[in-house]
DNA sequence: AGGTGGATAGAACGGTCTGTCTATCGGCGT
DNA sequence: ACGCCGATAGACAGACCGTTCTATCCACCT
């Protein structure tokens, strides 16, 4: 009863699993990643991810569940000392600045998880863009620009753009430019 | 000997296959689909497939490289009647937002190509987007901006970032914006 | 008319995928 | 000390994957 995520040094299967998953997903693809890999590596039996998740299907929504959600927790831990707005904007680069070399350059993986199950409406990856839009809005609006919704939609679409560049060529650079042009789109409006 | 793309009525099986797998690779993924589906809707006998192009790697391959020449072909022909530069430019978002809904909104198929084989240096999307910049610096040169190169990787960042969005919002509108967006970057360069 | 070669249909093979099943192990509470 | 329950190891089933093979067919050329 008390096994869930009570002592950390040893976790349940559950976590170890979806730990491994979202390393190896993140970093070949949903699709090109079999449970037998994800077993493998996270050195959990079989019978545990069926009796934990049920299927792969639901353990790639765990993962992207979990993305999302830890993704919001890390900008609003690296947000919680700053009062700038567009500083808290800037966050965004920064983060994904961050992340791209530990997840080998592969740009957004909400993006990524949309490409490889095009006909699917994926719940966490709708909800993520939502949040990411409206946090825009809202801190725009606090910075003053004159049209926050439209100046808003220009920081996605960089933003977007830039983890696209990421991935394209391997590099941060895309996103360190991306960077330069969400400021510049700032101050401009 | 002469049955290779000779009478316009009756293709070769080598070319309904290609067509045919674009179109499934294009709405579906690369790895969704596979070479029974092709041969079933191409109507193509599996031998065919095997004679012609050796495997179904090598069929992805011709299918990214016919992409990449149509794609050029399709720019060369549609800006032969422009002078402007700017136009010119402009003419990837117009020629991005008439495909787009015939794609059923899937943003573009290089990235989708690069984010289904993570590790594969795909010759074709390089090749591409090389020369995607190239062109856009040399009609930045012909407009007289400050910084071409500088804003040519602006440009095709708003490129990127305007599929993206088209893909995840399942619309033409973030095209139509980024085609905005370009044309101010330009005439503020 | 006869033959040649490309296209076709479809069986078959080996491999991999997700998912299920059985059996054993080990820690923890009573 | 015993029993329970989660975790483990591994075989297994069924579907699908790409690929090869055989055999038939048909159009075209001499």
């Amino acid at each position: 009863m008390r096994s869930t995520a009570e002592t950390p040094t040893k976790r349940s299967p559950a976590e170890r699993l979806l730990e491994t998953a979202g390393e190896l997903f993140a970093e070949y693809g949903i699709r090109a990643v079999g449970v037998d890999r994800i077993l493998a590596e996270s050195g959990v039996a079989r019978a545990s991810l069926y009796t934990a998740y049920g299927s792969k299907d639901a353990l790639v929504h765990a993962y992207l569940d979990g993305l999302d959600r830890r993704d919001r927790a890390r900008w609003n831990e690296a947000v919680e000392a700053l009062d700038d707005p567009v500083a808290k904007i800037l966050t965004f680069f920064d983060l994904a600045l961050a992340s791209a070399p530990r997840k080998n350059f592969r740009g957004c993986q909400y993006a990524n998880a949309a490409t490889e199950f095009p006909q699917e409406r994926i719940e966490p990856v709708l909800a993520h863009r939502e949040w990411l839009r409206s946090t825009l809005v809202e801190l725009l609006e606090q910075a003053g620009v004159a049209d926050p919704k439209g100046t808003a939609e220009q920081i996605r679409l960089i933003y977007d753009g830039s983890l696209a560049g990421s991935k394209f060529e391997h590099s941060a650079d895309p996103i360190r430019f991306g960077r330069e042009m969400a400021a510049a789109a700032i101050s401009a409006a």
